[in-house]
DNA sequence: CTGAAAAAGATTGACGTTCATCATTCTAGC
DNA sequence: GCTAGAATGATGAACGTCAATCTTTTTCAG
């Protein structure tokens, strides 16, 4: 038994091969009366469309758009190498990618990007931006052409994008608190968060898990209101110096990039806080090894891309999709694990 | 600019079309100058064969088999459950998804089913078995045959599988015992591992990483011979309580199935040594909101099964296949993080 | 009952391959 | 220089769909 054919729905609807296209391609021009016949025989024969042979008579290509930041190190770096190979493992398919860098936590270069696409260039764009009205108005506009939009590592969940692709980052706090409290076996002290931004989406959600857990189940351990580092390495290296000037800490909890930063910052400091960081990078599995960093939240970026990838396409080729496709699960990764 | 189609190879080569299609599809026939001219003519266009339109032509589907024991719970469910979804959702790619089950720990049932696959009606099989020269045979028969083998969830890395689909096990017994480690806090103390069989190369391969990891840093707890509960809840069961009338434990380190079991063996301990299983199903996930699990080390079903079909296309595609790609991550649970 | 518009049918060429068949042109050996 | 055999060329049908064009049939208002 193969698989149905237009023909077949043709003949079981009793109709021409021609009527059953305008059908199926909603061309128009049809009664009303033979569109139930062929919905009917659709249904009657379980006809699906071959999509390869779809695309190839239609010379269709998919034109996927993912902006990101220009930062050349850490996570950011790791998921641009992914989007070149698989740019490159993807041509055979017709997919084809194009990269587009902002500037890091500037919105007004992320809106240029944004501004750049559009329907008849690009069939989807993963976006990794922070929250402002003027990017949810862009994503909007994207919508409305067509462009299938996704938001990647932070989500925008009140805007028009089709999904989000990236871990749950309130999960994320969770679990890092609840490994940070189990780490420091019940002793009391001071804990200091470090973020990106604190318009960053994805870090403001790992600060509130973090703070939801250490309040519910440590209330013996004490959080500094959450710094700012902006991903610099110098910034964050001076801000954890700066604050063991004053405060001994018991425990760190680095939650976005400039990890490098904060092992300089950290150093010869006796007795060493409980140190947890997000993405594994070159640096972090280094410190992780040696000993200088405890535990490290990774979400895979190798999963991200091809989700993003994956999910663009089945938007385009209107297959539903579920929302849970795009979760990417949280790795933890200790010394023994990586 | 197009993508080069087998015309532009012809013209290229300034021989007909008909000779580019033997060299391309080796058919044979063809002087040895002009193979040299396709080639040459093929790294210059920078030709790529479209599979869509060759697997139109050719009418080609791709049929993979999964082998895998027929357990009605549990993790091996999460994978069927999780096979029988992609079954539906690649039938549109021309993917069809045989799925057999063998009887759990059994050889011959294993054998059995590999033996009932032949290359003339199967491109791909992913097997989950466990550690047996026959079973090796089969392999290398299959093989022989032009037939992809993975090897899923626990590998045979000694035989003609073309790839490992599944998590590191060393790594997961690694990480389980560190994880015992920190959470037992430096106390003393007996260990007790209860692994399914002592012939499934995964849970051996956790036990052993476990070992390592155990006698390495953490010399102050004592580990008992592992003991084998045969994925069975009721032999865990008794197992457990059996252990625990004679000897207090500090921590349990679960490698396989029968969780349920194990929960009811500990039940009314106390003090409840720190427990560490494998697979999040909704037993483990229920236990863990509970309090009576600490961790869960998880390799994703989804992930799993994903990998391995795309794996197995590619190989019948010939397409190179990195022995990462089949690396699953695992996942670390705690009640803060499901 | 007529005629125009709407609906349906029929046909064709493309998309990039595969595969088979038949015809033509080389190339060597004699 | 002839001829067998190898190498190459030419061609066409197929895979399942799309898209365009042209023809035929149906429907319905006047």
């Amino acid at each position: 038994m193969q698989r149905p054919t237009i023909h077949d729905v043709a003949d079981a609807a009793r109709l021409s091969l021609a009527t059953v296209d305008r059908v199926l391609n909603n061309r128009g021009g049809v009664a009303e009366k033979s569109v139930r016949k062929v919905t009917k025989a659709v249904a009657e024969t379980g006809y699906v469309r071959d999509i390869a042979a779809a695309n190839l008579s239609r010379k269709r290509r998919y034109r996927f758009a993912f902006i990101l930041p220009g930062i050349a190190t850490g996570f950011v770096a790791l998921l641009r190498a992914e989007l070149a190979k698989e740019q490159i493992r993807l041509r055979p398919d017709k997919i084809e990618l194009e990269i587009i860098e902002t500037a890091p936590f500037d919105t007004p270069s992320q809106l240029a990007a944004l501004r750049s696409l559009s329907g008849d260039t690009t069939n989807g764009v993963a976006v990794f931006a922070a929250e402002a009205p003027e990017i949810h108005d862009e994503i909007a506009r994207l919508a409305h052409q067509g462009v299938h939009v996704l938001t990647l590592v932070s989500d925008l969940p009140r805007s028009q994008r089709d999904a989000y692709v990236g871990p749950d980052n309130v999960a994320a706090g969770r679990t890092a608190a609840a490994f940070m409290g189990r780490f420091s076996a019940g002793q009391s002290g001071t804990i200091l968060m470090v973020t990106g931004s604190l318009a960053s989406r994805d870090h403001m959600e790992r600060v509130m898990g973090f703070r939801m857990v250490m309040a519910e189940r440590f209330p013996n351990l004490t959080l500094l209101p959450a710094a700012q580092g902006f991903d610099s390495a110098e910034t964050v290296r001076k801000l954890i110096s700066d604050t063991l000037k004053t405060t001994p800490l018991a425990g760190i909890y680095a939650v976005g990039a400039g990890n490098r930063g904060l092992l300089e910052g950290l150093r010869d400091t006796s007795p060493r806080p409980v140190t947890i960081v997000h993405e594994l990078t070159d640096i972090s599995r280094a410190a992780l090894l040696s000993g200088e960093i405890d535990l490290v939240i990774d979400q895979n970026p190798v999963a991200e891309v091809r989700a993003a990838i994956s999910i663009m396409r089945d938007l385009s080729d209107n297959r539903d999709v579920t929302t849970a496709r795009g979760a990417i699960p949280l790795n933890i990764f200790i010394r023994e694990n990586i």
